[in-house]
DNA sequence: TGCAATAAAGTTATAATATAACATTCTGCC
DNA sequence: GGCAGAATGTTATATTATAACTTTATTGCA
């Protein structure tokens, strides 16, 4: 087993033409990774979860993946849905949309960085941006205004290539 | 009545001493030129409403706000603050900040800008920063993925100078 | 193997956030 | 005054999220 969290990113542009049943297996094959490498339990629920989540390059709604998950076990209640979230999200495989109240697969799993999202408004499709796109602008606002920053939420809407064409 | 709608902005440092008189009352007089402005009422519900939000440099939650606003007036459900807080956002005298579920008041009403926020998890206060500060990086967003931006969430949490000086 | 300790998941209830739909009142205008 | 539209009141309910306790599964170890 490898200690190596420097992992290759699951990550396709907008629009783009995929195999996305590649997506989703790479996304479980590094969870598994992760969690073996923090000694945390990969278990089937956060399995099933990851793998809905991971359904789509879309964000998923807590209820949604609630009623998803029902169809697959039995046993399933809100508890359920936010817990294997917050245990997901604290290994660092899934991000929250704070302004959608959505959940989506992190695309940079086992590397430290904080999510940010380009969200198209008109195929609902959202891609994670690399971390360091606005490291410089945060070094500046650090100094700028004296501010220790320790964690960014920043969500862009707008209308991504692959929209803007077909209009 | 002046037609310019770039005023100034009501605005202060992490921990900065001011008489916070001043800035709710800035902000009313701002607001009220605003809605004559854009032909809109400022009406008693809609002042008590922005007052309450302007009583501190923290964002405060729709169902405090509701709370405080019945000390205020009868009749008050959370239709009236939603309502409220939905006209106040389109007058952009009001930001939503989405990590928190909290309302803010504007520091810069009347200028078409996102709002940008610096959240001290220390002493709570949040301070809007100038739409400007990400203006490059965001420009780089758009060129590099070729993006067209509608819209920014920025939420900054970390610890304010203030906070960092009594450490 | 068997038992204790811990982690995970199940279960029930409820809190917190937000909107829908319709009724009433207020305001500006003729 | 009376009409039209805007604002507010009112009631009900949808959506999002957490708390608290129970049961089950897993691990480590005697």
């Amino acid at each position: 087993m490898t200690n190596n969290l420097e992992s290759a990113s699951i990550s396709v542009e907008f629009g783009q033409r995929h195999d996305h049943e590649l997506c989703i297996e790479e996304a479980l094959k590094q969870a598994k990774r992760v969690c073996e490498i923090e000694g945390e339990r990969f278990t089937d629920l956060r399995r099933q979860v990851l793998e809905l989540i991971w359904a789509e390059h879309k964000p998923i709604k807590a209820y949604d993946l609630l009623n998803e998950l029902s169809a697959k076990r039995r046993g399933v209640a809100p508890a359920t849905v936010y817990r294997t979230l917050d245990f997901l999200q604290a290994q660092g495989l899934v991000h929250k949309l704070e302004s959608l109240n959505a959940f989506m697969g992190c695309s940079h799993p086992g590397q430290k960085h904080h999510g940010h999202f380009l969200i198209c408004e008109s195929c609902e499709q959202v891609r994670e941006l690399e971390s360091n796109a606005f490291k410089q602008s945060a070094g500046l606002i650090e100094q700028e205004n004296a501010f220790k920053i320790r964690h960014m939420t920043v969500e862009i809407f707008g209308i991504c290539e692959s929209c803007i064409k077909k209009c």
